[in-house]
DNA sequence: GTCAAACCTTTGACATTTCAAATATCGTCC
DNA sequence: GGACGATATTTGAAATGTCAAAGGTTTGAC
């Protein structure tokens, strides 16, 4: 390659705000992926230390939480994207440490409903409060327009990898 | 707080575009999750379909292809964001499958350095020209433009929060 | 009514994950 | 040259995660 023609491509690629080159996609992703890990981590040190819970513990807890009447575990295996196997596990623990409780409706034998306790919601509600604060507190350097713009743009990134998924998984 | 009062912070609340109203930083962080999530178990399944690997081996000889050298565990530990106990499976299942080579150094034998198999090295290039060109296509339906913009705000909040850690996770 | 297909959850095998404690080695101070 | 603190990895216990297969239950077709 020659001077010339080298200047001109870096000309290019420079105009077109994409200096990296190829791989923009596999760029943002290994950045959203490091991102999500670091904030997993530091949200999982503090329920541990602050409430002793586990992360996944207080996923499936949200869930029921804004879901009084309970949900079916094949539900709540889909709300928290856990699978089923895992849901199993997940509320076992959590029934033995009186948080949920399991109940089978009358109608459908197969079926099991999973319920906050009146313990589990005042556990989960101060949980709740702290973990919303630790996000602010996380994302304090980052302008709200920036946020929003975030929430919207992700999203976006979300839609366009729902629609080229491989296997079955359509909502 | 008054009528008049309520309906003026409402107007406000609506002008910024935030009807959302508080709480932007715990749904930018569910939506971050949840797509993470999405996109992981996508790359995963196909890992394991295509390749017969899994997400965490494929991290793991992502960062040996780039050191020929090999690594130290304890880096590996820190660059793939995974505890050390952790590694010392990881590596061990991917020796056991002949990918990776464990190396205890002249100078230090306290140190282990993992390095990549010719085998390994294949294997791997095979299945990161295929998870860049998935990650591409998961992606396709969304602008370069925003892809780039997502790449440096992500990178933002990154910033962020390693600045509001409370651990002592610092580099 | 009965049988088969569909549905819901659990189970079992295995991999990954964290944390804390144990092990092993190195370097240094005296 | 021995003890101590710092480093580096491994181990062990418990939880989380996947997948596939097995268990009950219900429903619908006949």
């Amino acid at each position: 390659m020659t001077e010339s023609e080298s200047a001109t491509v870096d000309l290019e690629i420079i105009v077109q705000g994409a200096q990296e080159g190829k791989k923009l996609e596999l760029r943002l992703w290994l950045r959203m992926l490091s991102t999500t890990k670091l904030i997993s981590q530091e949200i999982r040190r503090r329920l541990r230390n602050e409430f002793g819970a586990t992360l996944p513990q207080f996923d499936l807890m949200a869930q029921l939480y804004r879901e009084r009447e309970g949900l079916r575990l094949g539900e709540l295996s889909k709300r928290t994207m856990v699978t089923n196997g895992n849901v199993t596990g997940l509320v076992e623990r959590l029934e033995a440490d009186g948080l949920v409780q399991r109940v089978t409706p009358d109608g459908d034998r197969r079926v099991t409903v999973a319920k906050l306790t009146a313990k589990g919601e005042t556990s989960f509600s101060a949980m709740a409060a702290a973990h919303e604060g630790w996000l602010r507190d996380m994302m304090a350097d980052v302008e709200p327009a920036i946020v929003s713009e975030l929430w919207r743009d992700i999203g976006a990134v979300k839609s366009s990898v729902s629609n080229h998924l491989s296997g079955a998984d359509f909502d």
